[in-house]
DNA sequence: ACTTTTTACTTGCGTATTGCAAGTTATATT
DNA sequence: AATATAACTTGCAATACGCAAGTAAAAAGT
């Protein structure tokens, strides 16, 4: 699974990383719902298989999209969190959100409009930044707190 | 393949229509390469295969992302063009082109940074409204003039 | 101390998507 | 009328995805 790229279209190399139905979504759950754990992933309501979310795991690892840690005081729980490259997808997930928003209803009428859609809609780029700094105070405290829940009911 | 949803979040049904190898590579091509023939895009750097070009140029129309159209004078030779829908994927395009630039160098070094990179670094929105802008005003034409290259090197 | 639960996986197997090569049909060109 | 071109389809191999079950190590409960 070692990434091979089509050619050197800057375009289509992206999608030669991230164009797949899970890379996206696994950063999207860590930067909006704050999850960190294996089973964090497990129980989303998108729920992947444990074989799939263990193979993107290691190969997001890999490409440095996110670092696999522990907590001093314990041995079990893995932590799995966003490096900068992995935030540097945001502005991304911001328009994949918002295109779903504009151009999908017709055929899945039932896309969330909740509370972050609503500041997305007003402020894409507030919103972004919103997200991303929200993220970087949960990575501070992480160590000390226990969780730092960003969730935001999007 | 009716496209099926895993949940009622904007980002991963986003994901859900656009989560694959080709659809973007395709829509990129039509932005900022000119391609609109089957056989435009069968010489692609990219390489698609004729039969998952045929059934992604299915799924797209049916999607509503791209219209399929003849010149009046020929019988033979299909036009596939972008939709306000399908135009509307060029945000995203441009933020997945900017994450490779500034992120994918490491493990892919000959990532072009020809002139459309160099003028989306310095103004992303620019850059966007510049794409749409060319693509709009080749539509116009569309009918007359038999192609309007909208080629950038990238 | 020892049993149970939790977490983080792996393995096996079936299904779906992708990819290659070759073939087919209709239209256009010579 | 013969050849070339455009737009496909079909068959089959390879890869990715998905489910269910199982395993190992650490933590929690008693």
């Amino acid at each position: 699974m070692p990434v091979d790229f089509r050619c050197d279209c800057p375009f289509t190399s992206a999608l030669d990383v991230l164009g797949d139905k899970w890379i996206l979504v696994i950063v999207k759950q860590m930067l909006t719902e704050g999850k960190e754990t294996f089973k964090d992933f497990t129980e989303s309501d998108e729920a992947i298989a444990t074989n799939i979310l263990s193979a993107k795991l290691k190969l997001m690892e890999k490409l440095g999209l996110l670092q696999k840690t522990k907590r001093p005081d314990n041995k079990k729980v893995n932590l799995y969190l966003l490096t900068e490259k992995g935030l540097a997808l945001t502005p991304i997930l911001v328009e994949l959100a918002n295109w779903s928003d504009n151009n999908l209803r017709d055929i899945h009428p039932d896309i969330l409009s909740g509370e972050g859609m609503q500041f997305l809609r007003q402020d894409k780029t507030a919103f972004t930044a919103m997200l991303l700094s929200n993220y970087r105070k949960k990575l501070e405290k992480e160590g000390l707190k226990a969780r730092a829940i960003v969730n935001l009911d999007i």
